[in-house]
DNA sequence: CGCCACCGTGTAATCGATTACGTAGAGCTC
DNA sequence: GAGCTCTACGTAATCGATTACACGGTGGCG
């Protein structure tokens, strides 16, 4: 492939004023179309790794997610691309697989290439190389899972007035006896979401027992299905169940499925996260939609604030209560 | 961040020595344990912006994938990732939204970053770009969609079996008023499924006319659905409706909802792709199930044996049906 | 008309690694 | 012990860009 040397000496001029005229500094002059008609020619394309090597930029942003396969992330991994590549930067991304070693390991490549920027939205509590990362000056954002003790700005969704609105809907349908499935023990999104459920159910006078609150050994279908058997095998059986993410949700819906219980008949049911499939399940799913596409696009820009070494704060985004018909509205013709 | 200078001195050899230490070239003398020392006092790590240029091998991989919150895409892209890793490889993922347009400014990108290989699921026939990049001499595989007129290997599923099971079982249900959802006009995969479709069917005497091809506008929900509708208003209604991609299916499931028909007592259903979620609809889709991880690891190595310059071969992986309730089996439970 | 500012451009240093080539010294052979 | 090979290592070129600095020429101003 041609370089810039080979445009130089076509143009007749020096490859410092190729570069010049391509990064559109100083020359104005005639030099600038004999460079331009060279550039044409020879079919030149600036070589972004020697580049890189000058600048210390490398205008590729990385990205850590727990899981590729998970809708969820899916929507946020296409948010942060679409964005990231609006604004000029490609993204590199690393799959965790809900595995901090693994996790570790990407980061450190990453970090190898001298990305620009990294969003991490961390499995687990993985905050050995993130600390790391802080130490080493790459700018970092968290995104939907804030890790403790990381100082680095942090873009999730608020959940609380979702939580709230639940709450009243399951109050106003007379459910009773609420349940959770939540993330493995240690994760915080799991705590966090536990805790506002359980303080806005209070408020309705209704309680949630630690019985009725299941935390999944992965955050996948068989984990969900298998705390949604041991929640309705208990003595007496829940009548709603919220499940956290929604892999656990559709693991949740086999198991009631198998057991012949209709949702909302029997149990309610309710999801964290409006992937698109939850609409056309059966029932359609009422669902705590996370602002995904927003969230993507804020922690971007959150990024490249801190790239500029300007300032950053974390941002919160609510959460909205999408009512469906798994909690007992009228079901669609069928 | 130290660099290799900084561990020469603190090593007290030049940097010669360090990068063969850090290489395993030759020395194997004591200075490689002073090297080793000075280099995990200093934390250093290797730039790989200067390695990769000095080298002409980034260590990274090229995915163009046409619809990032594609299931099926994703899941060939999660499978593509975890290879390309598991063999020193990161992937830089573009997304092309099922834009050409997007895509070659993509493909532009990625060759700009002198990415080692290129792995394209090519939206449209958009070869322009395409021509380009083998022109430049940077390796090229084609994933699950092949693009004419492009001389480059093409790891892809062979639906030819599955479509004569599928057949042979629509036959064996009595089905004798097929029709298909294909992709858009002047898709490859789209034309290649009909026939392979039409072709099996003729085996059992069944006819697949032309008013019941449905060509979707795009390859979205909103695109089956459309095409669905259209085949319900047809004056003989198909009695079974093959799609020949997952989200297009979704539509046309819910098409078929919206208008009160069950599935399979009315209409009977089949997608191409098994997404997870297809075992948990109601009733549980009967599918052509690609290998889709085994197509992203194939493709991986098979783009190796291009960058090391041996020659490889097209590959075609079986595709399999995938046989469970909406073309008239039994009813699970419920 | 002479001086200075400034514009356009070239020369060369630089980024951080790899690697061809050269060299000093150790060890071997005869 | 001369000559040879081999090992361990240093020096410096190199990858392809950006950019500090220098310099020659032009035009404005006094």
């Amino acid at each position: 492939m041609a370089n810039i040397k080979d445009v130089a000496e076509r143009a007749g001029v020096s490859v410092a004023t190729v570069s010049r005229v391509l990064n559109g500094h100083s020359p104005v002059a005639a030099t600038r179309e004999r460079v331009l008609a060279a550039v044409q020619e020879l079919g030149y394309r600036p070589n972004n790794v020697a580049r890189a090597l000058r600048t210390a930029r490398t205008g590729a942003l990385g990205l850590i997610i727990s899981d590729l396969t998970n809708p969820f992330f899916t929507e946020l991994a296409d948010a942060v691309e679409d964005e990231a590549r609006s604004l000029g930067y490609s993204l590199v991304i690393g799959n965790a697989g809900e595995r901090p070693a693994q996790q570790d390991d990407y980061i450190r490549t990453l970090l190898d290439r001298r990305i620009d920027g990294l969003l991490v939205s961390s499995a687990g509590t993985g905050s050995a190389m993130l600390a790391e990362v802080v130490g080493s000056g790459t700018p970092l954002v968290l995104l939907d899972r804030s890790v403790p003790g990381i100082d680095a700005p942090c873009v999730r969704a608020d959940g609380r007035a979702a939580m709230s609105d639940l709450a009243a809907h399951l109050a106003a349908l007379g459910r009773r006896r609420p349940a959770i499935i939540v993330a493995p023990a240690g994760t915080p999104t799991g705590e966090e979401r536990l805790g506002l459920f359980r303080g806005a159910l209070a408020a309705h006078g209704i309680d949630l027992p630690d019985e009725r609150v299941g935390a999944a050994p992965d955050l996948q279908h068989t984990g969900g299905r298998r705390v949604m058997s041991a929640l309705l095998d208990l003595p007496q059986r829940p009548d709603m169940v919220l499940a956290t993410d929604n892999l656990m949700a559709l693991g949740a819906m086999d198991e009631l499925k198998a057991r012949g219980l209709r949702v909302p008949d029997d149990v309610a049911l309710v999801s964290y996260d409006d992937v698109p499939w939850f609409a056309h399940t059966d029932p359609p799913l009422t669902v705590i939609a996370q602002p995904t596409r927003e969230l993507g696009r804020v922690a971007v820009h959150t990024l490249l604030e801190r790239i500029e070494r300007r300032p950053a704060d974390s941002v919160l985004l609510p959460a909205r209560l999408v009512t469906r018909h798994s909690c007992g509205e009228p079901r669609t013709a069928r």
